[in-house]
DNA sequence: TAAACAATTGCAACAAAATTGCGTTTATAT
DNA sequence: ATATAAACGCAATTTTGTTGCAATTGTTTA
């Protein structure tokens, strides 16, 4: 209940010309609070009954089409949900990405600060190349404390 | 309906102690078929009540388990089934992957003779990488074709 | 080649996830 | 304070994925 963020978090929605409600606020309070990308059902479960499903699905995805956030699949098809950070406009994201997907706990962060090298792929003839993302699998920080865990 | 392959694949349904079925074959002959990876809805489509609903899941699954093909999620969640090339084992998938999905067609390429570059990608402390992927989004070549298409 | 056995399939029922329509409520501008 | 469009919640529906079980089929072996 930070009140610098609830300002940023209103000044956000107002930018994007949306209405100041209490499920959009909160929604970005989540966003705010989790390290790594939120999953829809961890968000689903974390509001309860709080905010219905439909509304939910809803304001994920206008933020996601206003470039509020942006939805990244994981490698079991479940959608996280994290800010855009750097040079996400509203139409297009032109840096490089790099999200780590844990093998465990399947959670995936954003890995903003990694370098990243840039190269020219060559791809098939008639292919044009719109953006190039790396995935990385492994165990997460917290995954990797846990011994033997399957 | 190549002899051939008819016999390869049988071969490698044998080789992985699996029966040699009708449904199974079918798939098999879908997946050699089609140049891109086939989505599950598009196998499901392309085989419509030949196939039980259930029974294909269940074939896409020990195909997926035995090291056969591979799943790849692609950018809208769904799931895309391909042939193991490479160094895929029925444990681990040693290689780095280089994707293509289009953005128009949603369809998944696997890309197997890029040269991708090897280098240290320097993760957060604790963190442990086990593969590294790389996902292309663009226009591929039949959809580069078409003009203006959204 | 026939019997025996386990693997595979199809069906039905179920559960979960996502979508649509619509009436009501609410935030914001006037 | 009121008007208005946006946002929401509920109900119904569709789509997607799962489970259990009985019937069928491929393969082994006698």
């Amino acid at each position: 209940m930070n009140t610098d963020q609830l300002n940023q978090h209103e000044a956000l929605l107002v930018k994007n010309g949306l209405k100041k409600t209490g499920a959009r606020l909160r929604v970005l309070d989540i966003l705010s609070g989790s390290e790594a990308a939120a999953s829809q059902p961890d968000i689903e479960h974390v509001v309860g009954k709080d905010i219905d499903r439909v509304t939910l699905y809803r304001i994920l995805k206008t933020f996601e089409e206003k470039g509020i956030i942006h939805r990244i699949i994981d490698n079991q098809g479940t959608a996280n949900y994290a800010f855009c950070h750097n040079n996400c406009s509203e139409h297009a994201h032109h840096d490089e990405h790099l999200h780590f997907n844990c093998v465990n706990c399947q959670k995936v962060y954003c890995i903003d600060n990694a370098h990243l090298p840039h190269f020219k792929l060559n791809l098939p003839p008639g292919f044009s190349l719109q953006q190039l993302s790396f995935v990385a699998t492994g165990r997460c920080e917290n995954c990797s404390k846990l011994t033997e865990q399957k």
